[in-house]
DNA sequence: TTAGAATGGTGAAAAATTTCACATGCGGAT
DNA sequence: ATCCGCATGTGAAATTTTTCACCATTCTAA
């Protein structure tokens, strides 16, 4: 008889699950181009990432590649979407109308990369009824009741830093568990929720401290 | 008499220069609250890292907290935008005027945190003249005139991804040193570029993974 | 004046991440 | 049919990053 070990489930580091989707943008691109097959080889020169971490984060899933030939762009493909979840598509609410709300939901990249922006919120009575890409601006009243009517998981976050954490909680307490975030301030949320963070500004001020000037 | 050994200036790891930025906003919120001095402890609360960490950081450049006492806001933001060279205000150039390149020109947050966006160009003909921020739009054909005339160094692209890799080249030719890019695509530069990415697409699918769906 | 609580800076330890390097297997060319 | 080059998957090593744990210092309050 054998002990009961428990399985844990292995747990994959969270910095292996950020590069998938970089590689999976980069194997479409290939497939755009035409190709059927690529490599760890030129799939890291194409991203500045080696070979080999490449090779070593594929195979926390499995093994993906034949050896002499390289990887099968249409099912690494269809792998990567397997576990990043992709097999489906879904459903986003964008919360906010101004300028940036406005570009987010005019976007039309999304569809084809596993989201759909389904609702928008505003507060600004002028803006609720007006139609971004066929969807009607809802008031911020309606957020409650609409994100658990509809199950909604995902949210981006577009309106003032002044209003980001309330409108946060509001989030939260109705069931979202993925916000990105593109108000310039830090959120506080319960540990199931995860968070990503877009402020422009945080990436020029990185940028800056290399930049050389000479002039 | 004393062998010359050559001084390496210190070499920063990366990942803590990508962390001051977070650690100045966070900085400056608290000046805006009121409060005049932090620790270690209540700045990583707040960020969700750890109180180490935030010292191990900030060691890399000198002493800049009292024992027992902590952080003196106004002194360590100072001495952070030292660091991250932002005690100047960078001129940027946005590249795309499309919903993106609006969203992004007309934001008012990048002033007061080093940067002031400063010309705008599209292709577009309807475009070109128009104003946004009291910015005119620019003819892309006037691009490299302008940053090499005035010393651009930074630009944010918000282009088509089928044009960001040719206009990447043209900005890289004309002297751009750190380019924002909200293209879905990687992008190719010399090693003595810099290019911070925004793709929320990418950002969203690594939430997925995250995502346990529930219903 | 002194005791005690709070805090920074830091070498050492631990943990996480990346790279190395090689056995193995596939496929095309001769 | 066989050989050779290419490419994967992977333990082990190297490197990087984070955390630990403690001394020294400062402030507060009794």
């Amino acid at each position: 008889m054998t002990l009961m070990i428990p399985e844990h489930p292995p747990v994959i580091p969270d910095i292996v699950i950020g590069r998938l989707p970089l590689y999976l943008r980069a194997l479409k691109h290939m497939i755009q181009e035409g190709k059927r097959t690529t490599s760890s080889r030129e799939l890291g020169r194409r991203l500045g990432i080696s070979s080999a971490q490449i090779r070593k984060d594929l195979s926390h899933f499995g093994e993906f590649g034949k050896q002499g030939t390289g990887y099968h762009l249409q099912h690494l493909v269809k792998e990567l979407q397997q576990i990043l979840k992709l097999d489906r598509l879904w459903p986003v609410a964008v919360i906010g109308a101004g300028f940036l709300g406005h570009a987010v939901a005019s976007y039309n990249g999304f569809e084809e990369r596993g989201f759909r922006i389904s609702w928008i919120f505003d507060n600004n009575p002028e803006q609720i009824g007006q139609k971004i890409n066929d969807i009607s601006i809802q008031s911020m009243s309606e957020l409650e009741e609409t994100i658990e009517r509809e199950n909604a998981r995902i949210a981006i976050l577009a309106v003032p830093a002044v209003h980001a954490q309330a409108v946060t909680d509001r989030l939260v307490a109705a069931g979202i568990q993925s916000i990105l975030n593109y108000a310039p301030i830090n959120l506080e949320v319960p540990e199931n929720v995860n968070v990503g963070y877009s402020d422009p500004v945080i990436q020029l001020q990185h940028m800056t401290y290399y930049i050389d000037k000479g002039d």
